[in-house]
DNA sequence: CGAGAGCTTGATTGGGATCAAGGAAAGTGG
DNA sequence: CCACTTTCCTTGATCCCAATCAAGCTCTCG
């Protein structure tokens, strides 16, 4: 059907940079399947072998069900991005839509193998994959080594840098994820997402408006409070410690993060 | 030197079946550096940008650094692993030898430009990242959802799969990383590691003999209670609720799993 | 054998989960 | 457009698992 040529043709030229008429081209469409989500659809996937997957529009959350009320939110992922989904094998992961999603399906072995006969696409994959990793490496720091606060700051920092808007320190987020989408990918409660969130606008550093817009007014502080330390200082950094104290007396343990959190 | 040879060699051949004379063994010959680490020691890496590491023989930790005092292991390697380096970014990343180790450091750009050339190798190379990623997913979703206990079975039925030794369900575990290390990579202090494995001692689901040995009496009992719950029944299930209480009042939630830790 | 690092065990504390109400948004039907 | 409904979000009170603090113990190695 055409959408799903336009589409394949779309994702060849942006992904890769290949024309879909190149011979892994047309061996790449004869696998792909097009879908269309609506806005809150899990992906209909055979979960007996892994399957990569390419976001036209729109977004997703990558989860793995860990038991019957315990889900966990491996990746959000936006309109351009590709990613793998495992098998079902220690847990059983699924892809779901936060909005309405256009997405394409391929299964993820004859996809491998027929990408790696392309130079161009097997070195862009390599990269994607390289990012991915790098991202769900920084989630096991977070998650294994970050308090409650320190985790949502991180999840603002990074919400910015990939669907923020605005320029300069300021940004803009229209958050296409609920509350319990952030709860359950930053390891936390509903209950706490919220009351961090409270915190942080009591601070005076962020405003709300409505459900899911968030605007963060100065995306150095909310840097500091994620309790990064490398070298990526994209902004200017700041010097004196960053106290939530200073509007209101909050029970939130800034100055003194905890060796592992709490589990 | 002559070192650096033979392991290039066998790099080439047992990793990606491909003859190192080839063109692109060849080409990532020329960015090989082959490094020998004593027992506990960090490998020299330009933290600028990405390496891509190959273990030759050995045990690795590669830890990210959240700040002073908080370390997160976000993988162990051992001989024949192939693995990326983050390069330094949100977090410091370090790689350290547990053991006497020896590998081979290439840049990243440069090894994924060149090793996209050859389809056995990027294919290869797909293969192994995907397989760290999808490692690291489950490690992310130990980290949000699951408690100590569940979080200790996991690593021990992991270790089990990747060194240990024995047929049938028993097997032996003969660990390279200390406690420390172990608590590290679950997102605990040592005293819980400590802890936690005392209570399966005590419920006489292993045995511990010196500091490094475990020995793992039915792997069936440790995947039950790790918590996964995919459809990876390796061995065989199990059908009654296996219960620590059963030898010793033990304060262990085995039973009632919390929603996200305490963290 | 002795020193010291690493491990174990106990007592207490604390951060976030859980339990429990309410309150604001978004959707629905009249 | 407005009541009604529902879902989602916020806030408060209490509880609990794992962190922290504090001794001892035990391997390992020189």
């Amino acid at each position: 059907m055409m959408t799903e040529l336009a589409s394949f043709d779309i994702f060849m030229r942006t992904a890769f940079g290949v024309e879909p008429a190149a011979r892994a081209g047309l061996q790449l469409k004869a696998m792909a399947e097009a879908k269309c989500l609506g806005p809150h659809e899990e992906a209909p996937l055979g979960k007996r072998e892994s399957n990569v997957l390419y976001i036209g529009s729109g977004a997703t959350k990558l989860a793995a069900r860990a038991s019957d009320n315990r889900e966990q939110i491996v990746a959000f992922h936006f309109g351009g991005d590709i990613f793998s989904v495992p098998a079902d094998d220690l847990h059983s992961y699924s892809v779901s839509s936060l909005e309405p999603t256009s997405l394409l399906v391929f299964p993820a072995r004859p996809f491998f193998d027929c990408a790696s006969s392309d130079p161009r696409i097997s070195r862009a994959l390599l990269e994607r994959q390289r990012t991915a990793l790098h991202r769900c490496r920084d989630k096991a720091v977070a998650l294994g080594q970050k308090n409650a606060l320190e985790r949502l700051a991180g999840f603002l920092f990074a919400m910015a840098d990939r669907i923020g808007t605005g320029s300069g320190v300021r940004r803009i987020l229209d958050l296409p994820m609920s509350r319990r989408d952030i709860g359950d990918s930053l390891g936390l409660t509903i209950e706490t997402v919220s009351r961090q969130l409270g915190a942080l606008r009591k601070a005076g550093l962020i405003e709300t408006h409505g459900r899911s817009r968030i605007v963060v007014r100065d995306l150095n502080d909310i840097a500091h409070l994620s309790g990064h330390c490398g070298k990526s200082e994209r902004t200017e950094p700041i010097e004196a410690d960053f106290d939530l104290d200073q509007c209101e007396r909050l029970p939130v343990g800034v100055a003194r993060p905890q060796t592992g959190g709490q589990s």
